[in-house]
DNA sequence: TTTATTTACGAAACCGGTTGCGTTTATGTC
DNA sequence: GACATAAACGCAACCGGTTTCGTAAATAAA
């Protein structure tokens, strides 16, 4: 097999029309320089050979990849699918392609990933950061070797880039002041990392609305809990089975922590939202036929994709950085069972 | 911006060092023929300027990008995320990098993507395809550019290539009789297309089923629903409220039916599963937490991803095609409370 | 008709890394 | 000391497009 290549290159087209390399490269770039009636001929002639340029050839010169790379700490999840799809429908509209990584929050990953993008693989980066906060000296040298960099969601804040995110504390104000207007008295923000930026908004913006209803030291109700499986679930279970600070209402900084939730109140027969009220942050399709189905803080994920997808696309072909362009898609409060005052038959 | 450019080249290299471009290249690339005193001279210039090879530049004479095309009909499913997260695993170990492509089931975008990975941009595709079913064409001249191929789950049976699959006809059969043992007498299976190669063979195995329930010309029991959102809706809505063919089972083939099976419920007021008992093909991570849980036809979706990449980097790598090599990888059924005979507390 | 200008194309360098071959110097053999 | 061999490196072609520059022919202006 490896003998066998049908790839017409330029010269084998030249050498069939009795031309120059260069006249049939001109001709194919439709330059001024070369008469209609050679065009027509060169352009037939390609057509007829399935002429398709080489990718590393013209590359070479250009300098372009016409790709992007996307860094994403976890792909089975609604948010960040969406978010590629959402970016992915832009960049194939524009004839871009798309590289994508996922790097399970690992910040060693990270930097393994961003290390071998340098070598002129991709003409940018688009990346949702993971967890563990850190230096972000990785992502600096994108800047050294000229690749524009754009955030979505997960932002890295000491970072001069294009940043996509939503109205991280906007949501999370939204969220606890109506669990406070559904009548909860403890209300606790559950988080899973204090290093991430839209988390620390999200945190704020409760803490906002919960001052706003005089609750003191609200602080004191943020909890960060463990991303893994068994010990998240363990984690809630304490929370809820606390004595006195036993809460009635919880706002889910993430969707990984819907299932943990709802498996909890199952086994500590907590009902929601009679006992508990919980409104999550998420993308979930399946929100809606949950038992019961879940209130959300709604992202457009799609939306903020194709916006972060624009930014870099638009970077790379006027050739110029990104200062620090923020880009804020709002978010929206879908209210359903889980944090209604009396079940509903719907 | 554009001016700037920190990378170092193994021209630059070589003239800091006093050598030669070629001796340079040989002595990264650990050869015989130069000495170890120059070899380590060179690597540590490297090191400290930081040489990152040129992408394009090696690829043009070793026609390889160490990069493989990924293309689905859609990320936002349980399926395909986790399938492509089995894969990257995979790639990501290996030193490959993946392209994602999503054609959203349009017959017209996998052609379109098809025709521009044969620039040498790839070293093999995976794809999972569309459900309109046609002569695949397009993916035979894959094979003229000497790119192997490899099918996911949406196999082209006419193709010769790699395939890695699930038990389909096992599947189909496993849920059906699983309903016949429940109780069902009037059972149902919900495809979204007659094309699509491993919904024909879920059909099999749940006609083979019923036949061995002695239930009288299956194939009447087959029902082919609209994928739009709303008028999926619609057709499960009417099935479900027809006189006496009302079923009191169904086998939905694909994840995507879910939502609207149990929007129809809802709406006709059919509990679940006192009259209605239903089995989805589905890789949903919320089935447990969904009311009620959701009793699934669980496919290994992450094993099929790292096969389907593991053998078209075996492919790529030893530079040889893939004649008709099938991997099955078995699903297993999951029975939660929608199958089941009385509500569990559980 | 002569000169200036445009038109249309060829020749060759270039992008950056790879590789076959030639050449020099050192080492080994008889 | 003459010659064969090997070790270590330079040179240049090559991969496949792109682009600059040069030039011959055709056309226009003088």
């Amino acid at each position: 097999m490896s003998g066998f290549q049908s790839n017409t290159s330029i010269k084998l087209l030249a050498e069939k029309l009795g031309l120059s390399k260069g006249t049939v490269s001109k001709a194919l770039k439709d330059s001024h320089e070369i008469s209609a009636a050679t065009k027509a001929k060169v352009l037939a002639a390609a057509q007829e050979l399935n002429y398709i340029p080489n990718h590393f050839a013209s590359g070479l010169k250009s300098r372009k990849s016409r790709t992007v790379a996307v860094i994403v700490p976890e792909i089975v999840d609604s948010f960040f699918s969406l978010a590629i799809k959402g970016i992915e429908a832009v960049t194939q509209e524009k004839g871009y392609h798309i590289n994508v990584y996922i790097t399970n929050d690992l910040r060693s990953k990270e930097e393994d990933i961003i290390k071998v993008l340098s070598d002129g693989r991709v003409d940018g980066v688009l990346i949702s950061v993971c967890r563990e906060a850190t230096d972000n000296c990785h992502l600096k040298k994108l800047a050294d070797h000229g690749i524009p960099l754009v955030f979505f969601d997960r932002v890295a804040d000491d970072i001069e880039a294009g940043k996509v995110v939503t109205d991280d504390f906007e949501g999370g104000y939204i969220a606890a002041r109506h669990l406070a207007e559904q009548g909860c008295k403890k209300i606790y923000f559950l988080s899973i990392s204090e290093g991430l930026s839209i988390l620390r908004k999200r945190m704020d913006g409760f803490i906002r609305a919960l001052h706003e209803n005089n609750i003191e030291d609200p602080t004191k109700n943020v909890y960060q809990i463990p991303t893994d499986k068994t010990k998240s679930e363990e984690a809630i279970k304490i929370l809820l089975s606390s004595p006195h600070h036993r809460p009635d209402g919880i706002v889910a900084s993430v969707e990984l922590l819907t299932i943990p939730i709802y498996n909890a109140c199952k086994q500590q027969r907590i009902a929601i939202p009679d006992q508990l009220k919980v409104v999550c942050f998420s993308n979930l399709l399946y929100a809606s036929i949950l038992s019961p189905s879940l209130s959300t803080i709604t992202q457009p994920a799609f939306e903020i994709g194709q916006q972060a997808a624009r930014l870099i696309c638009n970077s790379i072909e006027r050739d110029t950085f990104i200062k620090n362009e923020r880009i804020i898609c709002p978010s929206k409060l879908d209210v359903r069972e889980s944090t209604s005052t009396s079940v509903l038959s719907n």
